[in-house]
RNA sequence: GGAGGGGUCGCAUAGUGGUCUAGUGCGCACGCUUGGAAAGCGUGUGUGUCGCAAGGCACCGAGAGUUCGAAUCUCUCCCUCUCCGCCA
């Protein structure tokens, strides 16, 4: 949620930030103007519980019939002016709620995610002297995946890993989630499903279109995560961190759970896109400072690089313009693995800084100076199923067969995954 | 899933309809005292919101209700502890 005191001072900047996101910016209008009333309303109400304090005070022992009169009219009045107040309030919030965050002044300004900007590019396609097959071809061939088993089991875009793509998976997750663990970062496995509050407070669901993006139990009030940050960043809701603490870092490991309502037809062979995955995932939070945020969004970008390098896989860094950010973000860098199967650049990771946004709502603060300060929140992809793929598709030879990357071999215990 | 106990200011506790504008202890901060420290003594000590300010309002797990008035009574929910049941 943004601040509701940047709305009334700069409501200009709230506005174009709603156009640049492609949203109406009369949403913004809509605010003010419940909030005006509210307020009205908040001080005759506050007026009359002042009132009736004061009465309630006066009164020792047993009340007089007049006091008594007294205390009913204005008990009468607030009946009315209290249910007022509550209509507007939640009328104001529901608008409130849909602003999104205000992007970062060096975001593209675009329509969708076509008009994102390439700012890197590392590694050249790789080349081979045969013709490259696609991961579900791979793991068909060489029993690590198994699809149409999953489509008989648990119905479309499902996967098994199987054998040494089983192990494969292990060895991808294992050794990201360590690396950052040596690092520093505290290691965490959270639960996989949330409570719908934890997860309103996010940030991402009062975009009402992407309650449909997710599995739920309505009868147990829960939702299965789409991501570990779900879970991971309520973990501090109400609390009020030590600042000497900070930045605090965690690396979250866990399955996801997306239903992609609405990508009917897209990318239905193979596994890039599927119901559910394993990922590992960061999550930072940082003194509420953009320099400082901002830099560490940086920082988890650099790591994700790192990591794609030691796979051997080429990529390209894409920053998300202003139509394709997500309600919470600032900011947002996509990383784009090569894969050879489709001749194209396609999503593996994503990068973000969601500024105060989320911790508004969680009440996630830290205390700087005597004042308690919303804190900055991150959430950035460490590696997922996803990258495993683009190591099949990267690293297959003329034989069938799939080299290993050297820094992964440790923990799979294997160099080649050979044809049977 | 069943039975029972409990959720109060950072922590521990008191509080069972008006004296709660939440007391006390610990912790913390500052001061006095001291050669210095400890002890002792004194003062202070949450959050949110409205307001230029003075100050007001709200918050005792959450929400609703009863009442002139609710931490306190009623209802629903959440969490937690103990026991039983079930179970990796």
């Amino acid at each position: 949620m943004i601040d509701i005191n940047l709305l009334r001072n700069q409501p200009e900047i709230v506005k174009t930030a709603l156009k640049n996101r492609q949203k109406d910016p009369i949403v913004a209008d809509q605010v003010l103007d419940f909030d005006k009333s509210r307020l009205k309303l908040l001080s005759q109400v506050e007026g009359l519980r002042s009132e009736q304090n004061v009465l309630s005070r006066a009164f020792q022992g047993k009340p007089t019939e007049s006091q008594l009169k007294e205390a009913s009219v204005i008990k009468e009045k607030l009946k009315t002016l209290e249910a007022d107040l509550k209509v507007i309030e939640d009328k104001q919030n529901l608008v409130l709620e849909e602003i999104p965050n205000i992007p970062s002044d060096d975001t593209p300004i675009g329509k969708d995610d076509k008009d994102n900007v390439v700012i890197k590019t590392v590694g050249e396609p790789t080349k081979f002297d045969f013709e490259p097959l696609d991961h579900a071809d791979l793991g068909e061939k060489l029993d690590i995946l198994d699809i149409k088993k999953a489509a008989q089991v648990s119905g479309s875009r499902f996967g098994y890993f199987k054998g040494q793509g089983a192990v494969l998976e292990m060895a991808v997750m294992f050794y990201a989630f360590n690396k950052l663990v040596k690092k520093g970062f505290t290691a965490m496995i959270p639960p996989t499903m949330v409570k719908s509050e934890a997860e309103w407070k996010c940030g991402y669901t009062s975009n009402k279109n992407l309650m449909n993006a997710y599995y739920s139990s309505p009868e147990d009030d829960l939702i299965f995560i789409s991501s570990s940050e779900h879970v991971v960043v309520p973990y501090h809701m109400d609390e009020i961190l030590d600042a000497k603490k900070f930045p605090i870092k965690y690396v979250n490991y866990s399955p996801c759970f997306r239903r992609e309502a609405g990508t009917y037809g897209k990318d239905m062979k193979g596994l890039l896109r599927v119901h559910n995955f394993n990922k590992v995932e960061m999550n930072i939070f940082t003194l509420p400072d953009y320099k400082i945020s901002d830099a560490m969004c940086l920082e988890m970008l650099a790591l994700e690089e790192e990591l794609m390098q030691e796979f051997g896989i080429p990529y390209q860094v894409v920053q998300a313009c202003t139509g394709d950010l997500p309600q919470p973000n600032r900011r947002m860098y996509d990383l784009n693995s090569w894969f050879p199967g489709q001749k194209a650049y396609r999503e593996t990771h994503s990068c973000s800084n969601c500024g105060d946004y989320q911790s508004r709502r969680l009440n996630t603060k830290v205390k700087i100076d005597g004042k308690n300060e919303l804190v900055h929140i991150l959430n950035a992809t460490l590696i997922t199923d996803r990258a495993v793929l683009a190591i099949i598709e990267n690293h297959q030879q003329k034989d069938g067969s799939i080299k290993i990357p050297k820094v992964l071999q440790p923990y799979t215990n294997f160099e080649v995954i050979k044809p049977i």
